[in-house]
Parts: C-alpha cells; sequence; structure tokens
DNA sequence: CGTTTTATGTAATCGATGATTACTTTACAT
DNA sequence: ATGTAAAGTAATCATCGATTACATAAAACG
C-alpha cells in the first residue's frame, strides 16, 4: 500500500463528477454562486482540468440545466397514470410541475434563467416556439400538449385538432393551461407567494373550467 | 478657466448617479453582468466611493428593482382608464403587465430574480403573502386586487367580499388571474415563447372567463 | 512489443471583480 | 475659524473565469 494511487492523474470521469458537483451545489445553493473552481477544487483537480470539457462556465451549469430539464419531463411522465381521466392527467401534470418548482426551486430557476440559450437546451422544458408537432415527445411541454388534445376530445367533443382552426384552439389551450401552471410555479419560486396543495389544485381546476368555454 | 473644477471632489449625487447607472446597463445588457467597478470607472470616481452608497453590489442591484418595481406599477396604474369597465380594466391591467414584461425583459427578469430579498423589495411588485388589505394600495397586486373586487361585484353579482368566504373567493380570483399574467409574461421574458397580441388578448380573455363560474 | 498520437491534467499566469482598510478632502454646523 | 461627519481616494486581498505552455496517461497503430 506504499503506492496505491493516491490519486490517478486521469479522474477517469471528471465531466459527469463535476456535472453531478455542480447539480448538487445548484439544488443547495443556486447556479449563482456556482464557481468552477472550486468545483474542481472539492473534487481533488486543477482548476483548468474542468475547461477541457466545458469551454466556460455556462456551459457546464447548462448541461446541469438539461439535466433538470429531463428530471422536470420525467416527473411530469410519472404523473400521468395510465386508467386515468384525461381532464385528472391534465391536473396531475399541472401539480407536478408545480411541485417540481416547490420541491426544487433553484433548478427550476436555473431552467429559466436564460444563460442557457433556450437553443443549447436541447429537448428543452418550457414551450420553444413549437412543439415538433405529431410525435408524441417527451417534452414538458409535449406532453401536455398530448394531454390536453386527449381531453378536447375525451370530454369536449373537439373532433378536429389537425385542421388549422382546430390546431389553433388546442394550441391556444395549451398555452392557457401551461401559462396557469407556470405562473403559479414561478411565483412560488421566484417570490414569496405560497399556497397550500388545496388552493394551488382549485387554481388549476379554475383553469381547466375555462378549457372549451370558449369558441 | 484654469482651475475650473475638472472634476470636483465630491460627486455631489452619487448614489442617484450609480442607480441611474446601474438601471441603463440592467435594461440593455441585464444584471448579472453589470460590475460596480466598471459603473464607478464610467461615472468617473474611484471603485471604493461606491460602496460608501451601497455595502454590497446587490444592495445596489437591489435598488435598481425596487425603481423597476414602480415603474410596472405605474403603467399598471396608467392602464386602468377611468369610465372603463371592471372586465375592461383587468384585462387591461394584465395586457399592461405583460407588456412591460416584453418591453423591458431585463428589468422584468431582475424583478424576479431573487438576489432581491422580497422583504427588502418594499412595495414589492408581486403579491408578498398578502397585501396590506383594506386600504387601496397602490402596489401591482394590489391594483389587480381591487378591479377584481370591482369585476367580481360588477359584473358577477358577487356582494360580500369581506366575509370569510368572499374573501377567499376574491382571493383566489386574484391569485389565478395574477397567475395566468405572470406565466405569460415569464414565458414571454424568460423563453422563446411569443404570441401575437390577438392571441395574448385571448388568453386573458379566457383567464376572465374562468371567473365567477366556479362557486 | 514499441512507437506515435490523442485525450486529459497540471502549473503558471492574465485581467477583472467584490470588498475592506487607512487615509484625505470637502462641506457644514457651531 | 474650527472641528466633525460625510464622501471621496489609494492600496490591497482573495477569488474568479479563462488561456497558455507543458507533462503524462491511454489508446491506436505499425
Amino acid at each position: 500500500m506504499t503506492t496505491d494511487t493516491p490519486r490517478p492523474y486521469h479522474h477517469g470521469a471528471l465531466e459527469e463528477a463535476l456535472v453531478e458537483h455542480a447539480l448538487a451545489h445548484v439544488r443547495a445553493a443556486g447556479f449563482e454562486s456556482f464557481s468552477v473552481r472550486q468545483a474542481a477544487r472539492e473534487i481533488g483537480v486543477s482548476p483548468g482540468a474542468a475547461y477541457r470539457h466545458f469551454r466556460t462556465r455556462e456551459e457546464l451549469v447548462g448541461a446541469v440545466a438539461r439535466r433538470a430539464d429531463r428530471m422536470l419531463a420525467a416527473e411530469l411522465a410519472a404523473a400521468r397514470r395510465p386508467g386515468a381521466s384525461a381532464a385528472e392527467d391534465v391536473l396531475g401534470i399541472g401539480l407536478a410541475y408545480i411541485g417540481f418548482a416547490r420541491a426544487e426551486p433553484q433548478l427550476f430557476k436555473l431552467m429559466f434563467a436564460s444563460p442557457l440559450d433556450a437553443a443549447a437546451a436541447g429537448s428543452c422544458g418550457e414551450p420553444c416556439g413549437e412543439a415538433p408537432a405529431g410525435a408524441t415527445d417527451e417534452t414538458a411541454f409535449g406532453q401536455l400538449q398530448d394531454t390536453v388534445r386527449r381531453f378536447l376530445i375525451e370530454e369536449k367533443g373537439l373532433v378536429e385538432t389537425s385542421g388549422a382552426e382546430g390546431a389553433a384552439r388546442l394550441a391556444r389551450h395549451c398555452d392557457f393551461l401551461w401559462a396557469v401552471a407556470h405562473g403559479i410555479a414561478s411565483l412560488e419560486a421566484m417570490t414569496g407567494w405560497r399556497r397550500d396543495a388545496a388552493d394551488l389544485r382549485a387554481l388549476l381546476e379554475m383553469g381547466l373550467g375555462a378549457l372549451g368555454a370558449q369558441g
């Protein structure tokens, strides 16, 4: 045990270690205070080493943001329970969205703190212009869109979501619900605003009630 | 003109100059890139001088945030036109809120980028827990609350807004509309999401339509 | 198996920033 | 006028992001 590789010259998985470390820091203290140097120091590697894997600090926190995106998308997916009505699923997705913002406010804030140019975010969590439209995608917005479509068809008798007018209506309804959920989530994550579970549910139900009411 | 006070030792209004400078920078380039030193340099004063007026950088950008708050509140106030119906005013406030986020995205982002501890924000723009309740306040949320109350009374036949149940309903409706407007504004300011004026109006009208529909 | 090439780290360094301290100058009150 | 408090300067510290030249391990290849 004399030369027991105290620290191998090559870390082996520095990139992953950096992202993991950054993710932990962001969750606990927010992305603003994250420092490449400190992360490298704590991992036990020289500051410059990090820049072999990320050209800039923002690129690294961008990787964290993308991971947060996937975490959110996964939770939304888990909220869609097979056998549930479309209305239940819409509500579930909304509550999951808000729940994520409440449980992980720092990650939520990071996701919407544009240092990550929305384009680079890949399968981003927010409605980037328009979802690929058609394919059942796994982005957060895509999941909401699928479920709202189901809701409009199942419970509002809306048949055509493919025609120009039908598509517009679907898009408008998705935008609306998204705005409600995102508004609540944002207020919870970024301000002193806070409501109990019953109130949140009531707000989402108000949003759901507004669907189909308008031409 | 030989000793024509090239630069008086005392600036005279450094504090104001700093805030003004910071405000301009934030509007143009965002608060993240604002630097105390650069501001002092451009104003023509030593770096340490700024710290006579603000203990920390965040305190200075906090002052900018408070100013942005007042700007937003002023625009919301201007949106309430005398003689307009309550419904028109609610819509006008919502559109003004969204319009501000679109016209001044950097200020909007600053207002909701919690470096400013919500408490220190004074008459903050977001619903800090609960508005002082009663007095017609000039905060953004207070203005919405007043107008929504008017709407519920004028057009929905709601009489009691003072009883426990009536107050709860009013609060819920305010929360709802606030969430819709804030959600739209946030998406516009912090993501690639963008809709034209007609769509925005339609979304707000959907929100307005949901009012009074529920118990 | 030996050599070369490429990926990955290190060390040293640059410029800039936030913040603090000791000292100086101005303005104002008495 | 004079002395005190407000408002500036200069110098300094620790930290940070980023770059460069160099060293080493790992992998590719003959």
